[in-house]
DNA sequence: CGAAATATACTACCATACAAAGACGCCCTC
DNA sequence: GAGGGCGTCTTTGTATGGTAGTATATTTCG
């Protein structure tokens, strides 16, 4: 039997943004999956039946269904009808495919970003930094991770641009299981990158703050073929 | 009563990719729905209820609500629990936002297609580009959009970057209904344009083959404002 | 002994029934 | 006559039973 836990309670205000103790059963399900996933407590391979679930969390199978859907939707599952539902694995090709994608978006936003920036999220940031550093320096990875996905959604919004988040986040499911293993190791270069962008972004030189996403974005290529190795059955 | 129908038979083999006529009763309404909405045969401000959904389509209530919630997750409807579901306002702040992302990452694509192109995909393309042309040229102009539609998707997959598609396909949701309403005027100009960017691809000009695609994609803004002049009722 | 046919157990999928919550109209009260 | 409280209705959300299809283990036949 598979074994994982997910704290709903004990976390900290960004619990709010994953884990919503608000929102219908199969949310709050989808949400605990999807972490459990990301996290690898759910490694690829692992059968997914909606009665275990259901009657883990208490709920009944058919939010269980719902939230499996959804999950098969950014393919972090996959749905056999009739036959069962696993975690895929995790597949170099999607995730370089996935990284070109993102690069596209999210150098396109930093390019517009350095044109004109919401105030109220250029704080936001600020804030969201000296976190993150607060995270990297005592290596809570999962933290630092929910802070690198807040700093990014926040950049997108602060560049007038909400809806490139979403296309991110579908995107990023691709990614994450892969970048939460390269955690393991330094962090801080990580937020000195985002810095490093907020600095053009400040100072109005769109395709400096372009090319340094882009650099920020092709750290994951240096990580990922020693991470793949040192980790073949989570690939393939 | 809000009447509309749509073929489920009679369609070109094309009908495979949105309307399968295999798959779950899930996936069918889902892809029939939004085929409605997209249409404008169900408008905005529609009240989509669960239960006269799943009796006209002969299912019950279980099937329909998951199509809502697909439809729900890429923003065609809103789910207001306890309340309603209805079909959303089309809103130009996202259509812009969408515009931009869209442009993002298929500047890219075209970019990276100039680099290197599927063969397989390069010849779909051209029989594609004709039968488009023949449909622009009968004014048919819902065929026309589905052509559309898979003339960009064969672009990404000859990129090698099918995951592109999957983004551009979910962003597009924002812009389909605003297109569909401006296909009413000239369509082969737009054939053009791809052939435009095809032949900067042939050639190996990324920045032209970019440069084309950033055209093409503005084509909407020149349109939208007469657009939004003539159905206001359509917009929020 | 091997291979094919069969029985069984499991799965996702669909249908139906029930529960909870907001919206609306009605009636009573002030 | 106007405003507030209450009951009813409609809506989505959840629980549960039943069905069809698949994989596996078992049995049976060559």
């Amino acid at each position: 039997m598979v074994v994982y836990f997910v704290t709903q309670r004990g976390g900290s205000s960004l619990d709010a943004i994953r884990v919503p103790s608000s929102g219908s059963a199969a949310q709050q399900v989808e949400a605990q999956l999807r972490r459990a996933i990301v996290t690898l407590a759910l490694p690829p391979g692992t059968r997914l039946s909606e009665a275990e679930i259901a009657e883990r969390h208490g709920v009944s199978r058919q939010p269980v269904r719902e939230a499996l859907i959804g999950l098969a939707r950014t393919r972090l599952v996959e749905i056999l009808p009739q036959r069962g539902t696993l975690v895929v694995r995790i597949s170099v090709k999607k995730m370089m495919e996935a990284r070109f994608v993102r690069e596209a978006i999210e150098t396109a936003v930093a390019r517009r970003a350095a044109t004109g920036f919401d105030p109220g999220a250029r704080v936001r940031i600020d804030d969201l930094l000296d976190l993150q550093a607060k995270a990297a320096a005592r290596g809570a990875h999962e933290t630092f991770q929910r802070y690198d996905e807040m700093f990014h959604m926040a950049l997108a919004e602060g560049a007038h641009c909400a809806l490139a988040w979403e296309a991110i986040a579908d995107i990023k499911a691709h990614m994450d299981r892969a970048c939460h293993l390269t955690l393991k190791g330094s962090m801080l270069p990580l937020v000195e990158q985002h810095r490093a962008i907020m600095a053009a972004i400040d100072r109005g030189d769109g395709e400096a703050a372009a090319e340094a996403m882009r650099e920020h974005l092709s750290e994951i290529l240096r990580a990922l073929p020693k991470v793949e190795a040192e980790h073949p059955d989570l690939f393939e």
